[in-house]
RNA sequence: GGCGACGUAGCCAAGUGGUAAGGCAGGGGUCUGCAAAACCCCUAUGCCCCGGUUCGAAUCCGGGCGUCGCCUCCA
């Protein structure tokens, strides 16, 4: 049984799918006006595992991920830079894409942009206008806040509170000050699509009712994005579908934590990000994108480069076991011992808790268990079998959580060189030449190989991660 | 000001009623030519503080203190 938290009602909730067997999720994509950082990561690898456990599970997962590829942010930027817009979003859309795909993190199954959506957009805003909750005034079209009685339930707050705060700015067209704009009449020279109500581009919110709905279905099963989404955003999203469908659209909310940058939210205005691109260049893939699962996902995320090394080197521990049974066969017998059991019940045991509201965090701690499991067996002399169970409990949990590191295409050294040096190094050490030998274990280390002395002889494999710095 | 979340060892972090996972760092061993890796042992009688409920609370309730978030663009 998977439960998950929904963030509407704040408790935990089965998992349901309205179709058995299939579930559908629609998450906010990004608005792509600049470089992606690593708060867009965070959902993006979260939403990853949830689709890879729930497929694990036995589901077909139909996932939807928009871009806001209008909206003022992008029209001011591309001013500042002097290019076309589309231009711009599409450049951005690209980087973000490929980011990801480093990343590990599955395409969606669909990438809706609004742009190629204002057919339907318009069409969903008049049918909110026929329904009266919705009102066209100069151009503009405002949804009719009041009309929903259970609006500010979503982000737990109540109307009035809000507009108690001063930085409502009232249109002049608005009925209420808390209306927001279904569609904006478009300025002097700002792409406009054509509509009943005279040229303009949709408001930020309707995009993803719309979105959802014709990618999805009215009802769809979860809805996903920042924290930082819930206001305005998905509580006005929720009012335009409850209106639209006379009925909920989403079964479960999904939010992801923020990340802080000492202990203060990331954000835009504060300009405290760092791009993925940046990142990228300072750690392997693998450690970024299992840093970010290597808290619960509801979490805030402190981003701090000394705890990514801390977390580096944690995944050192798990790299090392799979270089030393990456080629093991599958274990024929099982022995009797604690250690044993743990690697028997491994995958049950994991599993179960990402069930647990994808406690990735737990699934960790359970990985490790199982690393350090697998390491007594070896130790107890039980090799071929703590091997062979080893490689396939990774393998199964790498397949959701995406920890090992990609195969390099070609090692530092040549093969048949880093061989002979290898085994000119084993002759020295026959030879007691200690000199010798630790001269060819520095060259090798230098170039980014570990060497593991054994009683069975010498091991070399690729350092990964933190030991290269 | 309104609303909300959180506060677990030196650090990061799981854990929503049954007696504190996991990781990093640190100390002591085993192994080793040395080192690394790995293994073994140790490191919170206590989970911000004070009350309460309960046979029993880190976990529930009340009150403090502190941190953060939302109310404005944000994933």
């Amino acid at each position: 049984m998977i439960q998950v938290y929904d963030s509407l009602t704040r408790q935990m909730a089965p998992f349901k799918p309205h179709i058995p067997g299939h579930v559908s999720i629609y998450t906010c994509g990004v608005t792509p006006y600049d470089h992606s950082h690593i708060g867009h990561a965070r959902p993006a690898v979260v939403w990853d595992v949830i689709r890879r456990h729930l497929r694990r599970r036995g589901y077909v997962v139909t996932f939807v991920q928009n871009f806001t590829d209008i909206d003022d942010k992008i029209i001011r930027r591309a001013e500042e830079l002097g290019r076309p817009v589309d231009d711009l979003a599409t450049e951005y859309m690209a980087e973000y894409h490929q980011i990801l795909d480093h990343l590990g993190v599955m395409p969606p199954d669909y990438a809706p942009r609004v742009t190629e959506n204002i057919g339907p957009i318009v069409e969903y805003i008049e049918a909110l206008i026929q329904k009266g909750k919705a009102y066209a005034a100069r151009g503009d079209v405002y949804f009719r806040v009041k009309s929903d009685p259970e609006y500010g339930r979503l982000s737990g707050r109540k109307l009035e509170d809000m507009l108690e705060g001063v930085r409502v700015e009232v249109e002049p067209g608005k009925e209420y000050p808390g209306d927001f704009a279904l569609w904006k009449s478009a300025g002097a020279g700002e792409p406009a699509w054509p509509s009943p109500w005279g040229p303009g581009r949709p408001g930020w919110h309707i995009e993803c009712s719309a979105m959802s709905m014709r990618y999805l279905g009215a009802h769809f099963d979860m809805h996903g994005g920042g924290m930082d989404l819930i206001f305005p955003h998905h509580e006005n999203e929720r009012a335009q579908s409850r209106a639209y469908l006379e009925d909920e659209a989403v079964t479960l909310w999904v939010h992801s934590g923020l990340i802080t940058r000492g202990d203060v939210k990331m954000s835009k205005s504060l300009k405290n990000g760092v791009t993925l691109g940046e990142l990228l260049d300072q750690f392997p893939p693998h450690v970024l994108r299992t840093y970010l699962l290597s808290v619960h996902y509801r979490s805030p995320l402190d981003f701090d480069e000394r705890y990514i090394q801390d977390w580096s080197r944690a995944l050192s521990r798990i790299d090392r076991l799979w270089q030393d049974v990456r080629e093991a066969p599958p274990a024929r017998d099982v022995a009797d011992g604690d250690w044993a059991e743990t690697l028997v019940g491994f995958e049950e045991q994991f599993l179960a808790a990402l069930d647990d509201d994808f406690n990735t965090a737990r699934a960790f701690a359970i990985v490790f268990d199982m690393v350090n499991a697998a390491h007594r067996g070896i130790d107890q002399g039980n090799g071929e079998m703590a091997r062979g169970l080893a490689r396939r409990n990774l393998a199964v949990a790498d397949d959701i959580l995406g920890f090992l590191p990609e195969q390099p295409g070609t090692g530092a050294m040549d093969e048949a060189l880093l061989q002979s040096v290898v085994s000119a190094r084993d002759g020295a050490r026959r030879e007691r030449n200690w000199a010798f030998s630790d001269a060819l274990r520095t060259i090798l280390t230098d170039a980014g190989y570990e060497v593991l002395d054994g009683a069975d002889g010498t091991r070399v494999h690729r350092r990964s991660l933190h030991d290269t710095n």
